[in-house]
This record gives structure tokens, C-alpha cells and sequence, in this order.
DNA sequence: TCTGGGGTCCTAGGACCC
DNA sequence: TCTGGGGTCCTAGGACCC
């Protein structure tokens, strides 16, 4: 059996956290830029707030609602989640523990008895609410696709379960899947879900686990949809998988606060967007091969307008800011266009290889790699260290020059609560 | 008339997830 | 006026190899 452990609106929950006034009060959280919402209070939910949707069309409705709203703030967030897996380390061992995501871990319970599986789910439930304050749904089943229908399960009647439910004999299970859509399954998006409905008229969970695993084969993304369709069956498919600490590709794009026109200004953007990938690059001992640029124009009638974009290859892996950004300014360079709004740009590190194992180029000048790789540390050391000037619309101590002095591009952020675990400055005050 | 049979590597694109 | 950001896996098809 396989458990699911999933924090209940996680990024409200963390607001809420530190402004307890707030508790069953109607919260929601937006995306970057303030753009849509991402999280929500069960109050707000029950007050009519999809899930989605772009805040300039909700915002009356939460004024009138009196729904308070905050800007992301994943400073926070991340550490609380680090909390929370942590205490779910500690309980059940860490080779049990995998982290699937910022607010859920998958828990393997193979080798325990089917027994007790909800007194487990339970105290789980309690421990972590206690030690974190964090609220948290489990769902438990034969494999993981299950236990994640469990959790849902459990979440849309929370009096009931208790934010716990155990999906272990078939008729549960059977019972379970002719409730589910098959749009809410596990594995199962949007295109998929219109595509079995309309074509084969396979509307339930229950209908999509009796379909061949050809068919699944041939209509659900190859192995993909084959394993989906095990999965539902209890025969597991989608294993435990080893903790994966080094990311493969590492990305930092944002939309800009406000229409920009300028060159000058882009590259500013770029530029910051390179230090700060290139800073995850080294957070975990990474160097790139790859690396990828692309700005968006603002298009009439498009949603998501025109993208440019163009790459370029590293003969020699670089996780140094300084390398990476001359490339990019390069790339930006061949890509702008005067004349339309630009609304947001990005940057892709790929190609990732551990930093130490570096294969040194042919052509490789003897350049002081190792002095600079001192320079890059000490770098990040002051900028993970020292506190910043509140009003600063920067985000680092220390900086490149090409990321600019007056940034005007940044992204709207109007109400981002304070980072209250990770900088001395801003911890709670108790008065 | 008839024109092999495997392999591997790479890339672009599609689908999904939170 | 205003619609997020960051990932993963898989497949198909082309280039190339023996």
C-alpha cells in the first residue's frame, strides 16, 4: 500500500499561519504578477472563487465577500514545506518518504499490515498539524494512483474522513471510481478527458479502469496511459522513486509588470534571470550545457502573444553568472525586434551536468575557472546572508551590473506577506 | 521483378503534474 | 488595462552507424 500526504490549501494555509485572525476567514493567494488565483480557503471556495481565474475579474467579488488576498511569497512557503516534509521524515522514516511536490509526499507503506492503515493516516495527520500547523489530507491504497483518489476523496468530505481515507478492498475502490470523473483522475488533463468522453463516452474512473491496456495503450500516450490504467486496477505501476535532489532543467521566466518596449530594458530583465538561475544552478552543484532565451511580444487577439526564441550550446558547462550572461545578452540581442510590447521573457539552463566532473574543452584557454567558481561562492554566500533594504526592488545584495538599477519591468507584487521564517528582519513580532 | 536489419542518439513537440 | 511559473516523461521521426 501507498499513502499520499497533501497539505489542505497549502499557500493559504501558510498565510494563515502567521495571522491567525485569518483563521476560517476567506484568504486566497495569487500568482506572480498578482495575475490569478492560485490557492483558496475552503471559505472562499464555498464563496464562488474558481480556481484560475485572472484576479481583475474576481476582485470585486472579493471585496464584496470581504476575502482577503495576498501576492505569492515562496520564500515562505518553501521553508514551511521543508517543515512539513521533515516531520513526515521523522515519523515514518526517511526511505519511506518520497516529496512529489512543494505540498505532497507519497509514503511507502508496503510492508505493513492493511490493518491499522487509518489510525497510521490519522496520527500522521495530527503530528504534522502539531509540530507545523500545517493541516494535511491523507489518502491511502494499493497504489499510488488510488491513494491519490483517496486523498481527493478525503478532502471533498473533510467532517466525515477526518482528512483521512483508505482505498484497500475493492468495493471501496469500485465504489471510489464510478464517483470520480474521469477528468479528476490522476494522470488524466484536460485534452485526454475531453477526448474519452466525446470519442468513447468513458465518463467515470470505474469505466476508464475497465478499458484494455491496448486501448490505453493507443489512445493514452504509450506506456503512459498503460500504467494509468494498471494503476486504477491496484496493480501498481508508478513505483517509489529514489529522492531527485539534481533537476535536469532549471528555468526562471516571468511576465512583466508592465508593457515594455525597450531593449535596454529587456536585457536588464534577462539579466536578472540568468543570476538568479544560475544561483539555483549552483545550489545544487550543477553546470549547464545549454542555454535557451526567449522574449514574448504582445499580439493582438493571441492570449498568449508571439514567442522568440534561440539557444546556444556550451562547449564548456558553466554554472558562472558572468559566461552565462554574456551568452544571453548575446541570444536577446539577434532576438528583439523594436516596434510591439513585450510582455514577459525567460531563461532555460539544460544539458545539466555535476560541476565538479566538468569535462574541460579542447579549446579551453586555461581560464582561472576555480577563481571564479570562488567568486560565485562568495557571492552567494553574502546574498543568502545579509539582510536586504525593504525598499530595494532588488532581491540580492550583490549584483551584476547588466541587471540594472531602476527596473521598472518587475513584476507586481502589491501584497506579499513577510518572509517571517527565513530573514531576521521580518520575523513575527508578539506583542 | 528484386534493393537488409538492426541499432543509437538527438530533437521537437505533446501530454501531464502542482 | 489586467490571465503564473517551473518541472517531468514519452513518442515519433530523422540522421547516422555497422
Amino acid at each position: 500500500m501507498k499513502a499520499i500526504v497533501d497539505c489542505n490549501n497549502f499557500y493559504c494555509s501558510c498565510e494563515r499561519l502567521f495571522v491567525p485572525q485569518l483563521d476560517r476567514k476567506p484568504i486566497v493567494v495569487l500568482s506572480n504578477n498578482d495575475g490569478c488565483v492560485i490557492s483558496r480557503s475552503d471559505e472562499a471556495k464555498t464563496s464562488g472563487v474558481q480556481m484560475g481565474v485572472p484576479f481583475f475579474e474576481v476582485r470585486s467579488l472579493l471585496q464584496q465577500e470581504g476575502i482577503t488576498w495576498f501576492s505569492s511569497n515562496y520564500e515562505l512557503y518553501g521553508d514551511l514545506s521543508w517543515r512539513v516534509m521533515e516531520t513526515l521524515r521523522l515519523l515514518m522514516g526517511e526511505a519511506r518518504v518520497e516529496v512529489y511536490s512543494v505540498d505532497e509526499a507519497f509514503i511507502d507503506l508496503d510492508d505493513m499490515g492493511t490493518e491499522a492503515l487509518a489510525a497510521l493516516g490519522l496520527s500522521i495527520r495530527e503530528r504534522v498539524e502539531q509540530w507545523t500547523g500545517i493541516r494535511v489530507s491523507v489518502g491511502v491504497g494499493p497504489t499510488k494512483t488510488l491513494a491519490k483518489l483517496a486523498n481527493r476523496l478525503a478532502k471533498k468530505d473533510k467532517l466525515r474522513t477526518r482528512c483521512v481515507m483508505v482505498l484497500s478492498d475493492l468495493p471501496a475502490i469500485e465504489t471510489a471510481l464510478r464517483k470520480t470523473a474521469v477528468g479528476d483522475l490522476w494522470g488524466i488533463g484536460r485534452r485526454y478527458a475531453r477526448k474519452l468522453q466525446e470519442q468513447w463516452s468513458i465518463y467515470d474512473g470505474w469505466q476508464l479502469a475497465s478499458v484494455s491496456e491496448e486501448f490505453a495503450h493507443a489512445h493514452l500516450g504509450g506506456v503512459v496511459g498503460k500504467r494509468l490504467v494498471r494503476e486504477l486496477r491496484g496493480i501498481p505501476s508508478k513505483e517509489m522513486e529514489e529522492e531527485r535532489t539534481q533537476k535536469k532543467m532549471i528555468a526562471t521566466t516571468r511576465m512583466f509588470g508592465r508593457k515594455v518596449y525597450a531593449l535596454t530594458e529587456i536585457k536588464e530583465a534577462i539579466a536578472t534571470y540568468v543570476a538568479r538561475a544560475a544561483e539555483k544552478l549552483r545550489r545544487q552543484y550543477s553546470a549547464a550545457t545549454e542555454l535557451s532565451v526567449f522574449i514574448i511580444a504582445h499580439e493582438e487577439g493571441s492570449r498568449f502573444g508571439k514567442a522568440y526564441s534561440d539557444h546556444c550550446i556550451l562547449t564548456n558547462p558553466s554554472a558562472d553568472t558572468g559566461v552565462l550572461l554574456h551568452k544571453a545578452l548575446a541570444l536577446v540581442e539577434t532576438l528583439y525586434r523594436s516596434g510591439p510590447a513585450y510582455k514577459k521573457a525567460g531563461v532555460l539552463l539544460g544539458g545539466l551536468v555535476p560541476a565538479s566532473s566538468r569535462q574541460a574543452s579542447l579549446f579551453d584557454q586555461g581560464e582561472a575557472t576555480d577563481d571564479r567558481a570562488g567568486l560565485m561562492l562568495a557571492i552567494d554566500n553574502i546574498n543568502f546572508s545579509l539582510p536586504l533594504q525593504s525598499a530595494s526592488r532588488h532581491d540580492s545584495i550583490l549584483r551584476f551590473a547588466a541587471t540594472g538599477t531602476n527596473r521598472a519591468w518587475k513584476m507586481k507584487q502589491a501584497r506579499r506577506s513577510a518572509r517571517y521564517t527565513t530573514r531576521w528582519r521580518e520575523l513575527p513580532v508578539v506583542h
